[in-house]
DNA sequence: TAGTGGTCTAGACCACATG
DNA sequence: ATGTGGTCTAGACCACTAT
């Protein structure tokens, strides 16, 4: 059995057995995790077909000298990036593409950064404030209490994108303005040794005042597009609350959802 | 060992031990998952307290009598909502709340029946049109081709919220008028067994021109949010098409992300 | 009936954090 | 040195899908 090559059905043959995988045991590398990133670059290349593939994991398991749950595991990582779609009694299969990224908490220099826009920063405020009630309360201090305050405008091409206003509490991150320019807060977070966890967001639209036509090179009353953030890390301790404005003539916001399943 | 009391510490003891949880080998639900529901509930009503517990897995699974691994599948399903946080050599503990539900693929229907909004629903267009260019290329479909067109206005309190366009390729679902005003486009979708699994979205703003100023009850000019969105069933088949826009002045995306580790 | 993924077990050893 | 989660194994049985 297992013979390929007896059913010319539409559905695809698994490639996969012409496929071999280099499994490095001395690597720190997990081997679910070297099995996934192999996976994914045969799919990422078309090495493995979209719409029917993958024989089955008792097999597969064999083939790599690995035990099905490591296989497993290896698997289900891309399941959960929707890459693949297992169905019992039939198999997994390579989703038809379409797949792109999740929605992630990265930051506007980065998605700009990424899309080679080449983002400048100029930060217009960076100073110690009292901190306004709704931020206090996005931060869990007390109204009043002392915060950060940052604003920078944000380029591409040398015309402005965003307006962003950050807040963080006092003494978390040593804010230089000439390293704010040069990487973005979120680097600078992650560097810090801060790690993000998560975050809540609203995305909205208003017109724009007067002052921030001017700021960012509109007509009083253009559409902005706007959010609101507090980000957490792991412990679940605030460590930002940024209300920014974009201009939507030359900024949205582009994601891939994965159903919950 | 295993002595609570003995130590004072800010970090709370395991509460834990008091609990106890009902697992019913019988029952179709997964072990893992009725622990999980069980822990997650434990959470929820703050008999486990955020900030410091879970005392360890191998201890946790005897007390339970599951294997490790099936105790690991239960934490490890929390950890991916966000409410645990896992850290080697040290525990897993409860995040420290904050969380609320991740982004989902879901309907604006859905999104206002679940804030209470009591939506409505008025179907403008039904019919089958020619593709315009950018819906074929998104749906897959030959550009002029047929494909049916749906326009809705959704309000809640009698108040124009939302102009929902949605494109379907033809024969894919049955479009009853009167059951779109009464559930919803995506419930049907699910009631006609087509699966959603992913979907990318755009969102932006942009000012509302004259005509649909009045369609929404908006002054010309008024900031509107939009979004764009094709949604994919688990074969990667595109299944829909829509471009939404709504009253800035009434509506805002709201969610929560989880960071990617 | 045969083949697939879904679940579960009872161990083992390792890497990392903490005292 | 100890305790934690991280990884991995080699099986087993079940539920579902297809033929």
């Amino acid at each position: 059995m297992a013979k390929t090559g007896d059913r010319a059905r539409a559905a695809a043959e698994p490639a996969l057995s012409t496929l071999d995988f280099a499994l490095d045991r001395g690597s720190p590398v997990p081997l679910y995790h070297q099995l996934a990133q192999q996976l994914e670059a045969a799919i990422e290349h078309g090495v493995l077909a979209p719409g029917n593939l993958l024989g089955n994991e008792v097999d597969l398991s064999v083939r790599l000298g690995l035990s099905r749950p490591t296989v497993r595991q290896a698997i289900q990582s891309l399941v959960d990036k929707g890459l693949l779609v297992r169905r019992r009694g039939v198999g997994t299969q390579v989703v038809h593409s379409h797949v792109r990224r999740p929605l992630e908490l990265s930051s506007l220099y980065d998605d700009l950064e990424a899309a080679g826009q080449g983002p400048t920063t100029q930060v217009v405020r960076n100073e110690t404030v009292p901190a306004p009630a709704g931020v206090a309360a996005a931060l869990g201090l007390a109204e009043g209490g002392e915060v950060v305050l940052l604003e920078r405008l944000r380029r591409t091409h040398g015309q402005p994108v965003a307006l962003l206003g950050n807040y963080l509490p006092p003494g978390l991150l040593d804010l230089d303005s000439a390293r704010l320019e040069a990487t973005g807060l979120y680097r600078m977070l992650r560097t810090a040794g801060i790690t993000l966890h998560s975050a809540r967001q609203t995305v909205g639209a208003r017109s724009a005042t007067a002052q921030e036509a001017a700021r960012l090179d509109e007509k009083e009353g253009a559409a902005l597009l706007t959010m609101q953030r507090t980000a957490y890390d792991d412990t679940g301790r605030p460590v930002e609350y940024g209300t920014h404005i974009y201009r939507a003539s030359r900024y949205s916001f582009d994601f891939q959802l994965l159903v919950r399943s």
